[in-house]
RNA sequence: GCCCGGAUAGCUCAGUCGGUAGAGCAGGGGAUUGAAAAUCCCCGUGUCGGCGGUUCGAUUCCGUCUCCGGGCA
């Protein structure tokens, strides 16, 4: 294997990725950098299948708890904590595992960001209330007058891209672009192992969403949810409350759809963010797909993983 | 048993004054640079319940049968 390398476990939502991540752990004298943007966020831990106090005991993992549900994280922010914690466990003469399937994260460490300015809450607010005023529509239309290759390649109907455009523009007064045609981005600075991890099926593994979701409930889902909407400070516009699940208990709790339905649109949503992931992957270059259902799976892993010279 | 409604895409339904049909949801494919579990884009042939009849032509009209609602007995 590899000198330095670090492995990445990429797959799906409920693909099986966390037991993996900690087999390796123990077998090739690892430790795990989670690479979830809904795990960062402590006290979500039923809802995003976080791994439970007896697997973290066995395997502990990096970045995840880190923040409190009213704030907001980023690809930027995961990059800089991510090669950060890579670089302390390879000081430790063992292997960063990352593993997780927010696979912009994974891009974002892999390829690097251009240089950008971070999110302004009062300029997006801003830029909100213009919108309701002119529309997106009208929004967009600006874009194009400062920007018109962001505007041709950014969708009239995607209010979030368009925003963005239009908050880099306000901040450095310079075209989205134009900064992205800057400079070069920095790669990851080590190398990496890319394995996939799905079944051979996409009916399995909407099966397993299914039991999963179901459990989830089982668990206390919904409490967990509770706890949540009882704090005066969070609510659907928080990025950590639109994620998939929390959204629609959330929308139940608040009396806006039934307990069945919340069960159908929770999978549902489950089941689009997973088709969303292998999206990414099937761009993803040098990448080693491993069937999750196979009873073999650790030891191909193993071997493949060894054989990376 | 009788009387009304229904029966059309995986689901819920619209529609065709007779010229073989279309929405939403689901599903599939794609995009993705500080919200990403987010935010968007693209994709709709299905014995129009079965069998007969009328007609140049029936998913559409008529008859009949089956099934599902509701009502009356």
């Amino acid at each position: 294997m590899k000198q330095n390398a670090a492995i990445f476990i990429m797959g799906p939502t409920a693909s099986g990725k966390t037991g993996l991540g900690i087999e390796l752990v123990e077998r090739l004298n690892g430790e795990i950098i989670s690479v979830d943007s809904a795990m960062v966020y402590k006290g979500m831990d039923i809802g995003t299948a976080k791994p439970t106090k007896e697997e973290l005991a066995r395997a502990p993992h990096r970045l995840i708890d880190l923040l409190d549900p009213a704030d907001a994280y980023s690809a930027a922010n995961f990059r800089e904590d991510a090669i950060r914690e890579a670089n302390e466990i390879f000081a430790k003469g063992k292997i960063p595992i990352f593993v997780g399937g927010t696979m912009l994260y994974f891009r974002a460490l892999q390829n690097g960001l251009s240089n950008l300015p971070q999110a302004d809450e009062t300029i997006r607010e801003r830029l909100e209330q213009e919108a309701k005023e002119i529309g997106w529509d009208g929004m967009h239309q600006r874009l194009e007058q400062i920007d018109p290759v962001a505007a041709a390649r950014i969708h009239p109907n995607d209010p979030q891209r368009i925003q963005r455009a239009l908050e880099v523009y306000e901040i450095t007064g310079r075209p989205l672009t134009q900064l992205f045609a800057e400079e070069e981005k920095e790669a990851v600075p080590f190398p990496v192992i890319k394995l996939a991890l799905q079944p051979d099926a996409r009916e399995k593994l909407h099966k397993k969403i299914e039991q999963r979701f179901m459990l989830m409930l089982k668990k206390g889902f919904v409490e967990e949810v509770e706890q949540l909407r009882a704090r005066s400070d969070l609510d659907l516009s928080k990025p950590s409350m639109r994620a998939v699940g929390y959204r629609q208990v959330w929308e139940y709790l608040a009396g806006d759809r039934t307990y069945e339905n919340m069960i159908e649109k929770g999978i549902t949503a489950t089941r689009q963010l997973a088709k969303r992931q292998v999206t990414w992957l099937r761009a993803e270059e040098k990448l080693s797909w491993f069937d999750s259902e196979d009873s073999q799976l650790i030891e191909n892993v193993l071997s493949y993983v060894t054989k990376s010279v």
